[in-house]
DNA sequence: TAGGCCATCTGGTCCT
DNA sequence: AGGACCAGATGGCCTA
């Protein structure tokens, strides 16, 4: 993982890329491999999307639609960097949908959009942490046991306004913040 | 139809 | 140098 910060990126003019470059022919269609019905893609049917051919042209721009599209080893890198990058976010679309299987929610038959998937995580997170802090924090005023440690850790945390962040500190808050965002994704709100 | 979500392409930047 | 990572751009599908 890249931890440095990065300039803010500027980016090249619009896709004119196609003026050059021309990465040879685009590739017709490429689903994942493997990716005829998108296992990780439940219920939105993209299945359906794929198995019509619909993708075929996904939303990709097409580099090289001219004659002169072949273009030797820049384009036959670019081709393998694009299978790169697509391998890349399928592994990563994999991870999501882990996620979505370990974190508890309800209407099952709709699939968590990714933004839904981190933030449900990050709560379902928090309530946990914060239901083990209590129990283990009642269960002894201070000698054995995590509980202590635990506290003073999340006490820290707290304090450098770390990953465990949110100033609530009551299990209360973090249980109720979760439950109520199940509630409104049930809602669809 | 608009808006949300997504997959893919692409080029820049960083890392090994 | 080459691969990984990242984010902008683009266009398709779906739902309200």
């Amino acid at each position: 993982m890249k931890t440095k910060s990065r300039p803010p990126r500027r980016r090249a003019p619009p896709q004119d890329a196609d003026a050059e470059a021309a990465p040879g022919e685009r590739t017709p269609d490429r689903s994942p491999p493997g990716a005829g019905p998108d296992p990780a893609k439940g219920v939105r049917s993209r299945a359906a999307r794929a198995a019509a051919g619909a993708r075929a042209e996904g939303g990709r721009r097409r580099p090289g639609s001219g004659p002169g599209g072949r273009r030797d080893s820049s384009a036959q890198r670019r081709l393998e960097s694009n299978e790169r990058e697509r391998q890349r976010m399928h592994k990563l679309n994999n991870a999501f949908q882990a996620l979505r299987e370990v974190i508890p929610h309800v209407r099952a038959d709709k699939k968590l959009s990714k933004i839904e998937t981190l933030t449900l995580a990050k709560n379902y997170i928090k309530s946990l942490t914060a239901t083990i802090l209590t129990m283990s924090s009642s269960r002894l005023p201070g000698l054995e046991g995590p509980g202590p440690k635990l506290y003073q850790h999340y006490q820290q945390q707290q304090q450098a306004g770390g990953t465990l962040g949110a100033p609530e500190a009551q299990p209360q808050g973090h249980l109720q913040r979760y439950s109520t965002q199940i509630h409104s994704f049930r809602e669809g709100t």
